[in-house]
DNA sequence: GCGACAG
DNA sequence: ATCTTGTCGC
């Protein structure tokens, strides 16, 4: 996508719409139970994904789903969706309802307020977050506890969040349907060290099945 | 013009 | 994200 093209700005208005769609209310509200993590990993034009949902008692894993497809659009900063929306709906479409999702990616923090989260959440009407390990936009307020605002134009779109076990933060921020004190906790509650436990499986499973994939051949056309 | 700010 | 070995630290 060339910078200021027709494309462009068709897509930037389509985030603006689907920006005003967003909740950032919490519906309904959180009180533990299973959570639900999405990436994807590359090798060329091949895309391999997949979601975890853990219980976030006991740690265990509940469902594992993949799914593999080709994706021909690069990354570009602001417009991730184009890259990695079409793979997550796919994974979110056999994923049961009800669960919170993480995903790699901004949700409101966001130029237009619609980063990845908040897209595919607005699309699906699940309740998503954002989580990512870089600032794209804001900056950070001060801190209490284990975290901080993330603030742009006098206006809060996210928080950062100090995870125990990792000494940079986490970027966290509302998707959709959840507020940001809840996307906060249930980042919290979904957490050992590091990373989320559900993004951190959904990533090694993703690695694993891209491996599998792309040794057997089964993603190349006939 | 330079630097940076998702994956 | 991905390309890549060993290495420093909790």
């Amino acid at each position: 996508m060339e910078r200021g093209s027709t494309a462009e700005s068709a897509l930037e208005e389509e985030q603006l719409r689907l920006a005003d769609r967003v909740s950032r209310q919490d519906d309904p509200s959180f009180s533990g139970g299973p959570v639900a993590g999405v990436d994807v990993v590359y090798a060329g034009d091949v895309a391999a994904a997949c979601a975890v949902v853990i219980d976030t008692a006991s740690f265990k894993t509940l469902v594992t789903l993949e799914h593999v497809r080709e994706c021909h659009y690069p990354y570009v900063r602001g417009y991730f969706f184009l890259r990695e929306g079409p793979v997550v709906m796919a994974l979110l479409s056999q994923l049961e309802a009800g669960v919170p999702v993480l995903v790699n990616g901004n949700g409101v923090l966001h130029p237009r307020r619609c980063g990845l989260a908040s897209h595919v959440g607005v699309l699906t009407g699940r309740q998503t977050i954002g989580v990512t390990k870089r600032l794209m936009l804001g900056h950070v307020g001060p801190r209490t506890g284990d975290w901080a605002p993330v603030i742009d134009n006098d206006e809060t779109i996210g928080a950062a969040l100090w995870p125990p076990g990792r000494s940079r933060p986490l970027y966290v921020s509302i998707g959709h349907r959840v507020s940001l004190p809840t996307a906060l906790s249930i980042v919290r509650s979904a957490t050992r060290s590091g990373l989320p436990e559900p993004l951190r499986l959904a990533h090694l499973r993703a690695r694993d099945l891209l491996g599998r994939t792309v040794r057997s051949g089964a993603h190349r056309h006939p």
